[in-house]
DNA sequence: TAGAGATAATTAGCCAGCTAAGCAAGTCAG
DNA sequence: CTGACTTGCTTAGCTGGCTAATTATCTCTA
């Protein structure tokens, strides 16, 4: 009996879109003196400002030790500050600056909207519609 | 007007359905001593016996000097061996060795398989193809 | 044929990701 | 109130990924 080929999976293709998606993506943030995932987590924190280092590490599925030194060099560059909470000392929350909010303006106007539109490039609003409801359906399966 | 949320893009999806996916590969891959990526510059090699380092680059999208640092890695743990090309000695191929090998035919029966399974779960035969041939045009644009 | 340019690989140095191990603060039972 | 346990974070040390700069070889032209 013949096997699928690997090539040939939906999950080959996704490994492939994955790593098309990061090499465009670097372009775009290496202009904001940004390295690739440091967008995801100044996203997390402006969605809720004075987030805990283990709630970032939950909400972004990523280890503790990631975040940790992720804020610590975001904070060194002055996209965001650290304060430990007082309630619970054992706590840090992370805070945008005005460096910090910014760059997630851009990020979200530059990045994801280019992103987005040479991803779904050439497909009507129903393909369009019908591949957001099956990768939905993808990552429920994953999760 | 409303812009569509960046939590609500195509292209987000794909970057939390590709973390999902490493995070499932990584569990699979420890098993046969491999990290993440490993397995996919195995794959290509055992595809083209003695293929050079530049070759491997182009193949896999990825930086050369990336690769020659796998290369290194994987010969030190004995999944492959380097070789100067005779014709041109700037050239370095590499060939699988007999653990190389089998690391490859596990990788495709237990990693890509599996994944392939959860991925897809409970989608039916058309929604299967249908999502392939839109991910296909996805990797068309992106590339 | 000799030198300029192109090409293949490597080294140095950075960041994201991980596990394992450790520390400090909070919590809870006896 | 004290000792055991849990929780939040950090340190050490590894790998995959990158750019920039270097080295060695090849190629091609003047």
């Amino acid at each position: 009996m013949n096997k699928t080929p690997v090539m040939d999976t939906v999950s080959y293709l996704l490994s492939r879109i994955a790593k098309a998606h990061r090499n465009k993506a670097n372009a775009l943030l290496a202009s904001l003196d940004l390295h690739a995932g440091q967008e995801l987590l100044l996203q997390q924190i402006c969605k809720q400002e004075g987030v805990t280092l283990n709630e970032l590490t939950c909400d972004m599925c990523v280890s503790a030790v990631t975040v940790t030194r992720m804020v610590e060099r975001l904070e060194k560059n002055g996209f965001l500050k650290k304060e430990r909470c007082m309630a619970d000392q054992r706590s840090v929350r992370v805070y945008l600056t005005e460096k910090g909010k910014q760059a997630v303006e851009s990020i979200t106007e530059k990045m994801w909207e280019e992103l987005e539109k040479e991803t779904v490039a050439n497909f009507s609003i129903e393909e369009r519609i019908l591949l957001k409801r099956l990768l939905m359906q993808v990552l429920r399966n994953l999760t």
